[in-house]
DNA sequence: TTGTACTGTAATATTTTTAATTACAGAATG
DNA sequence: CATTCTGTAATTAAAAATATTACAGTACAA
C-alpha cells in the first residue's frame, strides 16, 4: 500500500536534509536504507515529480532537496507517496441484491477519505526540519 | 496490512446491526460480502475475542452483536483488526554505521504511533449505529 | 574524445502477503 | 441420529511489494 514507500521517502529526505546540500548518489542512499538502489531512484523520481527534490545526472550527480527542510511538511511526503487512503479502497464486489452490500463500498470510501484527512492534518504538524532535529 | 480486514469487519457488523438481532450464518454473510465463508468465520472469531459479537454453534447457529450498535465505536473495530499502525512498522534494517540509518526506525515508529492515535480519535467519532443509519 | 560515474527506466524475477480452498472435528437442533 | 451449522488447521493460489538485471543517456574530467 503506502507503507514501505513512505518510510523510504522520509529516510531519503532526512538524509538529504542532513547533508548540507551536498549531492547524494542513489547508491549511497541505498546503502543507508539497505535497499536496492533502483528502488531509491524510483522514489527519487516520484519525489522529483512532486517538487520535493531535484537531481543531477551524470558523473558526480545525485539528489538534493528542492527547497529548505523547514518548508517541507511530512503531509506533503505522504501525499507524494500515497496511492489510496490509508485504510484502503473498498475493493470487494459485494452482492448488489443486499441492501448493505449494494451501498457499503460508497460508505466505506467516504469514511476512508475522512480518516485520511485527519491523518494528513496530523502529519502536517511536522516539518522535515523538525523531524531531522530528532537525530542526535 | 489492516485494510481488507477492516472493511470486512465493518461489513459484517453492519449486517448484524441491521438484522434485528437475528442470527446470521457465515455463509449468508459471505454471500453479501462476496468472499469465502471461512474468512468470515475467521473475522467473526476475532470480533468475538474482542467482545463485539457472540455466536452460536450447531444447527440454526450464527452470529449476532454482543452489545447494541450505539455502544460500538468504529475505533473499537479498528483496534480489533489492526496488527500494526496504519503507516506500518518501520521494518527495514538500515545501516547502523549511518547516523540517520541508526535512528530512523525509532523515530518513524514514534511518528506512526502518533498518527495512529489521530486516526483512532477520528474513528471514535462514529458509532456503528451512526454508520448503519447511512444505509437507506 | 573517451573512459568513468552517475541517473532513468523498462523488464523480469523473487519474495512476501493476502485471500481462497479443502478438510474435518465438534455442537445444537429437530 | 441425520442435518446444518461453527471453529480451526493446513494447503494452495493469487496478488502485491521488492529486488535484480540490463542498458541507454548524461555530465564530468583527464
Amino acid at each position: 500500500m503506502n507503507n514501505g514507500r513512505f518510510s523510504i521517502s522520509v529516510h531519503i529526505l532526512t538524509l538529504l536534509a542532513t547533508s548540507q546540500g551536498e549531492l547524494l548518489s542513489s547508491e549511497w542512499i541505498a546503502g543507508s536504507i539497505n535497499i536496492n538502489p533502483v528502488l531509491v531512484r524510483k522514489e527519487l523520481s516520484n519525489l522529483r515529480e512532486h517538487g520535493l527534490v531535484i537531481s543531477k545526472e551524470g558523473k558526480n550527480g545525485g539528489a538534493q532537496l528542492a527547497k529548505p527542510a523547514r518548508d517541507i511538511l511530512l503531509s506533503e511526503v505522504y501525499e507524494a507517496v500515497k496511492q489510496s487512503p490509508v485504510l484502503g479502497v473498498a475493493k470487494n464486489t459485494p452482492n448488489p441484491d443486499c441492501l448493505v452490500g449494494r451501498q457499503i463500498n460508497q460508505h466505506l470510501d467516504d469514511l476512508y477519505e475522512e480518516v485520511d484527512r485527519a491523518l494528513l492534518a496530523k502529519l502536517g504538524q511536522t516539518t522535515l526540519e523538525a523531524f531531522c532535529k530528532k537525530f542526535v
